[in-house]
DNA sequence: GATGAATGAGCGTTCATTCAT
DNA sequence: CATGAATGAACGCTCATTCAT
């Protein structure tokens, strides 16, 4: 006989495992998740060493559940059913500043999950299935249906859906991770517009932006 | 009065740094930093425990030193002056898959420069100042040769720079790091044309391969 | 006022303790009492943690109880009883079969007891006083009986008495506890009639059996 | 090139590993295996716990070797081969006293062994292949070659050889282990004078001591 | 009386670092 | 210069015990 409901449970499971898992993002941001201890990570997240272990079977399973929490996917499904029926000529202007922007509030994800992601086969198995391939498809999908055929024959849109965050990735490491925006900062808005202008009259090839002028 | 010269010793330094230093990046290649101990380095490097202490201050001394020797500068300065008289178009096909390749070569050490790099100031430092800087600005120029006065109104030649390299970067990762060659292979070609493709078009707006097409 | 009666409190305390007391002898059989937890304990028993705290001290309080109440001191006055007036010639062929079958069946118990017993004072004296001495003067007070003046000068019926349980838990513990029944079995046939043989003639000494044999 | 010449470490690891092992055996003396932590053994061995895992893989696998170094086999070896061509009535009243000495005195060894074996499928292995088997089949030949093929057909050698063991085992664990020599003294004369006369009546059946007495 | 979430001391084990040789 | 035995702090994890409900 419980005291407490099972609804009441689940709650306070939901609180400890975010209490848990928020600490220990707050704590990778300035050091690798080997060198962050379950004791540092039970302090930060105001419980006890013990308690970690009721809520987590492992250490490890605190950055299985942190992954799984704090992806960009549900993001990315959004931003592509908006612009769905909008041509990459009008939708790309607004959909890379907000992705940028989103990306940029991640950085401490992104710097995590590039840090953990590569040495752990589980990671690395969640990240790029449950995130890339998805993400990637959608925006290939969406790509193909706007490209034309003829383009559609001289580039792979699989391929092409994953330049555009690679050149926003670019961007994301050496200038929020690697320290360049102090060193060496670029406005958000010529980093963006750039990789607008790059990517639209790269997918769209010799017809790119033909519509709004004559040739 | 040393015993030995001052080059030899020198010498000697320099072999012993090498050996472990060599031996630390071997040893990367299969974990992470972190779970590798000095034991196995010193195994690795052929020399005792107590030798690596004598030739490096502290277990993170090695990371350090390996990171300021490895960077791919050198690479890309010597590919930029090949191609430095050559306009993108005719370039880029060559440029990007011995890229692509030098890229997948040194996969392991983009890993370890992933993992290591954004939480170590210094490291961060090193590589924004010695590697993306230079390299970018390498680039750039070049772009900044050939594009024309036009197209170089619409874009910022630093920033088009550094997108090649995080269209690379986006395949590098995905594919070398996470797996991604097993779950959904694609075909190096597929990957260095595309990127040529979208990179070419991208860089040359409305005008891109005019040359070869009559308006 | 109570709300409970003292007899019905009584008797709650009563089964408690023995749910956790047996509880606790089940799990003993396959690992001992510093690896069994209790919430192991608990979870047989089908009680909370926090009541074995209510009905226990500590959880060294319950191997103490548990030594307490199984004890095989009833089973042995149980059959001094029922053979008191049998000589040993005639008794013996039944006593040490069934003996030997009580102590197989209590071989867990007895590998409690080896484990826990000499490193406990306390669980020794109970052992030794309420169950080797009583039970052991039981038996010497029947051989007593029985093996005539003449034999009563040559041994010490004490001393012999305490050798025929030596003689039984020299094949529970080799046989039962050390894993000989699978290395190297033994028929129980063979080992009960060899102890009834060599303990017969044993101290019946040169008139052994003699009513069988006119000398 | 190791500084320390091949014998001398040998030397070395023999001496650590003996400090080890005998300041364990010396803790057990006051509780169990488990309860005995690392950082105990080493204290009481006078090294580092460091130490300790220099000179065994894990703290099982110093009770294995503890187990190893302190069997009675080569006593009892020892002993069987100086009353080989003895009969019985001769030997027993000195092979039975010198055994029980050596018993009591190793009384804190065979307290270990009854705690630890059973527990440990690897120990108790060890217990009965390489202890209680040769020591059981050399006493079971010996007694073979004295007791007769009339007395042979009656009880099994075997099983018989197993007894002289439980006899004094019964008085290790009762008046040694269970402190009854405190609380129910009796005389080791009384002890071993028994065991011999029943042991050898026991086994030589209607024949015993017969060439002493004409019938 | 009954519960089980919470605690933190303590465990076995690892390993960066030191230093006598 | 080179070694590796020795160290002990720190780790991930377990679990006996407590106590608010």
């Amino acid at each position: 006989m419980p005291r407490i409901a099972a609804a009441d449970r689940e709650d306070l499971v939901e609180t400890r495992k975010s209490q848990i898992v928020d600490a220990t993002l707050r704590l990778l941001a300035s050091q690798s998740f080997d060198r962050t201890s379950v004791d540092a990570i039970a302090k930060e997240a105001g419980v006890s060493k013990g308690s970690v272990y009721l809520y987590f079977e492992s250490k490890d399973a605190i950055i299985d559940e942190l992954v799984r929490r704090y992806s960009l996917i549900r993001d990315v499904e959004k931003m592509v059913d908006s612009v769905n029926d909008i041509s990459p000529e009008d939708a790309l202007g607004t959909v890379v500043p907000v992705l940028w922007q989103q990306l940029v509030a991640r950085r401490e994800l992104i710097k995590l999950l590039l840090r953990e992601g590569p040495a752990r086969p589980d990671v690395s198995k969640v990240l790029f299935e449950k995130i890339v391939i998805p993400g990637n498809t959608m925006v290939a999908d969406w790509l193909a249906r706007h490209i034309g055929p003829e383009r559609a024959k001289e580039i792979d849109t699989f391929v092409a859906g994953r330049l555009i965050f690679g050149m926003l990735m670019a961007f994301i490491i050496t200038q929020e991770l690697l320290g360049g925006k102090d060193a060496r900062p670029i406005e958000d808005e010529k980093i963006t517009s750039t990789i607008t202008e790059v990517f639209l009259y790269g997918i769209m090839g010799r017809n790119g932006k033909k519509k709004k002028k004559a040739c």
